[in-house]
RNA sequence: GGGCGGUUAGCUCAGCUGGUUAGAGCGCAUGCUUCACACGCAUGAGGUCGGAGGUUCGAGUCCUCCAUCGCCCACCA
């Protein structure tokens, strides 16, 4: 763009001819559809990858609630996208949408008041409200509707959600490529997750496997590792007797009895062994014995382990199928049996006793009938109702363990004693109620176990920022317990790309699946038809059968940097933009969204997916808890950039430093505010000097250059560390102090002087450079106000219209800039300090004033400074401009031995 | 129990690789309608830098231990 053209578009306009206040809203509305118009936010897509500035960012959950949160981390990615577009970067900077999933379902079920079902007929035009009505349901009344159907509602409700988001975004002015959008749930997302699926599947990557895995039987669905936390939960202690088998028996020197004390006591019927510490002389006896569950009177196994506490409970414990991931660990390493008795619902499935020597499948029992009498009325009780029942029934001597020695053996209830409440730790899924079950289910999952040192090794060649964020990832990669659990019993999701054989005999063979080829991307399963079979085939013998299970969102998100370079698609950009340069987080996601990044990159091409991670904190309640669990009041963002103003709300999420939490805390909106208010003012006043301008002359005004220039260094210092909280904070305390509290007061007289030209045309040309300057600097940050003081003249003398397409100030000549814009190093042997002394004995000069309580503007008759004999000399290289600014016409000198700085002796006028 | 981070003025936070009397903003007190700005300007009060040891000529800054708050993980019988 030349001066030329750029003028014909850009009229300068009179200061003096602006409101007196800056009306926010009405210049914010004005500048969003002004940036549009400009593209400043669009990328050059032909630039090669060392143009350029890639930011993988994060796709925010559409149906997730708005939070400060939100504002505080994509602000910062603003910043650092603005910055580096101004040192000459080609930012890349994409937006999308993770609308797939569960949060999206959960919100489409309590809007709509729906369920999907998998085997329920698609209908075409659907009214769910109509329907509804047609049916009588009652509010809490769900229709159940068609996967189809429902898919088609999420789409509805993550369209709308959607909107709300990029409202928010565009209110903030982030200059986001919104030519670079998606959603996870689209065409090409779904191509590049399922591209991704089958790239791991070549590398053997990926097993299906019917495993003990958590699951929530409230959404019915498997669970990873990443998205169970631990609750403090109310439960109770059990004391519950089982007898001993070989005591039974006849056999000597054995106790006929133990006690365990468990919470789950639910899970006796689906006991498959008792366990012990090795050195607990209490129970040693026991240890290759075998136990004899009460009231289902199953025979199992006593074993050691050293994991055993013999401080817990009565230190002896039963395992069960599953009550815990310890259960499982021990059902693997001792060969016990299976006995599940939860079904994916969380309620008791039905089962057959039969006794040790009968044939055919069924749970072994001492005593199958009596067994089965108590398990029929556990039948279809939800978890929390069977244990209200097995408490009854072992408060009954009937089903004592003990009556198995014999009918004239006076028996006692095996519940030894009312419940003891407790409060304990219990796995949730994250956006769950009820607790996580392990349940034997078929599962895809990708190998993660035999991965940790590849994954350690990547993460490592990531720039954490800060840095000890690193430490974050390798915990969490070094605890990894599981491997990567990766379909999900759901609808609104990726589909995993497989079928399974059926054989002749009508068995499905899992294990020789048939994955879909690379050109049939996008593809439902459910929908078409396995590669060589036909459609009529599917659910027939020697036909297939098509995969249910979708992909967990994770699975599609952390192939964010991908999607961006559209991996494996027509118009690949692998080249040009991969890996990412900038990957900006919070910290709560390092073990979900960070991990899984790294988890892609690194076994799709074993490197990186971007070069620097920018964690940023939290926001967090006056009271220091995370502000989205507090129970408080919810602050939502939009009212925010209504009552301050986008340049306010951005100048207080740009204070957070990266890694830093901050309290939620409104003064700082109030101080952006004022911010603003003062770049208005501080412009107005600066171009209201327009006496013409010429060279830089004057000494105060070149030591006030070269105080400009270092801001400008430690400014562009910070940046380039990604601290921008300290390049705002560098830049703020030079605007303020040194420029409108010092410089335009030192100056303003001359600024106007009638019989100094020179230092008159010096002065002019010293505030429009501080204030180009200085706008430039804090563009990033408040990109609405410098904007608009850029406009008023700046933008006609510089050619760039926009202060976002002007470069960053350079320390150096820069021919992208009109000279009297450059910040060319000045020679000033002498006198560095001038403007810092200038500042000084003005300092002196108010305080004398205002002991002597004289008005600050009021004329002096006479001023005296004191000072040593340097410090007087340099005073004397700036007397004019401080005498002036004194309200003196001179200044009167006074020698002092003692250090203490300028001290200033003042007389008023009569 | 393990890991990480914080603990500096009433509040929110800066203090880089250890170096003179510890900084900012808000709040507070006092004064000023100075022709850009009262969403302003000026002046001022206010801190034994969580505690205890140690290294050093010298520590808010390094080391050790302790306390406390937060986050993540483990603990789930």
């Amino acid at each position: 763009m030349t001066t030329e053209t750029a003028a014909t578009r850009v009229k300068s306009i009179d200061p003096r001819s602006l409101p007196r206040r800056f009306d926010v809203k009405e210049r914010e509305a004005h500048w969003r559809t002004r940036w549009d118009a400009l593209g400043i936010s669009k990328h050059d897509k032909s630039a090669p990858r060392a143009a350029s500035f890639v930011i993988d960012s994060p796709p925010p959950t559409a149906s997730g609630s708005l939070h400060p949160g939100h504002v505080f981390s994509y602000t910062h990615q603003d910043v650092i996208a603005r910055y580096r577009r101004m040192t000459g970067w080609n930012v890349v900077y994409p937006m999308g949408w993770d609308d797939n999933g569960l949060p999206t379902e959960r919100r489409v079920q309590n809007y709509f008041g729906v369920r999907a079902e998998p085997n329920v007929p698609y209908e075409p035009d659907l009214n769910v409200r109509k329907r509804r009505k047609e049916l009588g349901l009652d509010r809490d009344e769900q229709l159940v509707v068609s996967r189809g159907n429902f898919i088609e509602l999420c789409h509805e409700v993550t369209a709308e959600d959607e909107k709300t988001y990029k409202e928010l975004f565009n209110r903030l002015g982030f200059s986001i490529d919104w030519e670079e959008e998606y959603a996870t749930i689209d065409d090409r997302c779904r191509s590049i997750a399922q591209r991704s699926f089958l790239d791991l599947d070549e590398r053997g990557h990926v097993y299906t496997a019917e495993l003990p895995t958590m699951w929530d039987v409230d959404f019915q669905t498997a669970v990873a590792q990443a998205e169970v936390e631990d609750r403090p939960t109310p439960g109770a202690y059990h004391d519950i007797e089982f007898g001993v088998y070989e005591a039974m028996q006849g056999e000597d020197g054995v106790p006929a009895s133990f006690t365990i004390s468990t919470t789950r006591p639910e899970l006796v019927p689906a006991c498959v062994g008792v366990t012990a510490h090795p050195d607990d002389e209490r129970f040693k006896p026991l240890f290759g014995k075998h136990a004899v569950t009460p009231g289902f009177f199953a025979k199992v196994p006593i074993f050691p382990s050293e994991k055993a506490d013999p401080e817990k409970g009565t230190g002896i414990l039963m395992l069960c199928t599953f009550g815990d991931d310890a259960d499982v660990e021990w059902w693997r390493t001792h060969d016990l049996e299976l006995r599940p008795m939860v079904s994916r619902s969380g309620q008791a499935s039905p089962r057959t006793f039969v006794g040790y020597n009968s044939e055919g499948a069924g749970w072994g029992s001492l005593d199958p009938r009596r067994a089965q009498f108590f398990y029929d009325q556990l039948l279809g009780l939800r978890l929390d109702e069977v244990r209200e029942k097995i408490v009854e029934l072992l408060s009954c001597p009937g089903t004592s363990a003990m009556t198995m020695l014999g009918v004239d053996v006076e028996t006692e209830p095996p519940l030894k004693s009312e419940p003891r409440s407790i409060e304990h730790v219990v796995r949730y899924y994250e956006k769950g109620s009820t607790p996580i079950e392990y349940i034997p289910s078929r599962q895809w999952f990708v190998r993660l176990m035999d991965k940790k040192p590849l994954l350690q090794e990547v993460g490592a060649k990531v720039q954490w920022l800060p840095d000890f964020m690193e430490k974050r990832y390798a915990n969490w990669t070094d605890g990894i317990a599981h491997d990567w659990a990766i379909s999900r019993q759901r609808f609104f999701g990726v589909p995993i790309p497989v079928w399974y054989p059926i054989d002749a005999d009508g068995e499905v063979q899992y294990d020789d699946y048939i994955v879909a080829s690379n050109d049939m991307l996008p593809v439902d399963p459910m929908l078409a038809p396995a590669p060589g079979y036909e459609e009529s085939q599917r659910g027939e013998p020697n036909g297939f059968l098509g995969e249910q299970d979708v992909f967990d969102t994770w699975f599609t998100s952390s192939l964010t940097p991908q999607i961006l370079a559209r991996w494996g698609e027509n118009g690949d950009r692998m080249a040009n933009l991969y890996p990412a340069d900038l990957r900006p987080q919070a910290h709560d996601i390092i073990r979900t969204w960070a991990f899984y990044t790294i988890v892609k990159s690194a076994l799709h091409d074993g490197d990186i997916p971007w070069h620097k991670a920018m964690i940023s904190g939290f926001i967090v309640d006056p009271d220091r808890k995370k502000m989205s669990k507090s129970k408080g009041v919810v602050v939502t963002p939009i009212p925010l950039v209504n009552k301050h103003g986008a340049d306010a709300v951005r100048y207080w999420a740009s204070n957070g430093r990266p890694g830093m939490d901050m309290a939620f805390d409104e003064t700082i909106f109030t101080i952006g505010s004022k911010l603003v208010t003062k770049l208005y003012n501080a412009g107005k006043f600066v171009l209201m000097q327009d006496a013409e301008h010429g060279d830089i002359v004057n000494e105060l005004d070149r030591a006030f250059v070269n105080d400009l220039r270092d801001t400008v260094r430690r400014a562009t210092d910070a940046f380039e560390r990604y601290e921008f909280a300290l390049a705002l904070q560098i830049t703020e305390s030079f605007f303020w102090d040194a420029f409108t509290d010092n410089y335009i007061e030192l100056v303003k007289r001359r600024a106007r002087s009638e019989d100094d030209a020179q230092g008159r045309a010096s002065a002019v040309a010293t505030l429009r450079l501080g204030l180009n300057t200085l706008l430039r600097l804090f563009a990033p940050f408040v990109p609405t106000i410098t904007d608009e003081v850029w406009s008023w003249t700046y933008a006609e003398e510089t050619g760039y219209e926009s202060i976002h397409q002007a470069p960053w100030p350079k320390m150096s000549a820069d021919a992208d800039i009109p000279e009297q814009y450059q910040l060319a190093p000045i020679d000033t042997p002498d006198s560095d300090a001038s403007f810092q002394t200038a500042c000084r004995a003005i300092a002196a000069v108010r305080k004398a004033k205002h002991e002597a309580k004289i008005g600050l503007g009021k004329p002096l008759a006479r001023l005296q400074i004191s000072g040593t004999d340097d410090q007087l000399d340099s005073l004397r290289l700036v007397e004019s401009d401080v005498a002036d600014a004194g309200g003196a016409a001179k200044i009167g000198y006074q020698s002092a031995a003692t250090e203490d700085g300028y001290v200033a002796a003042v007389e008023g006028i009569e």
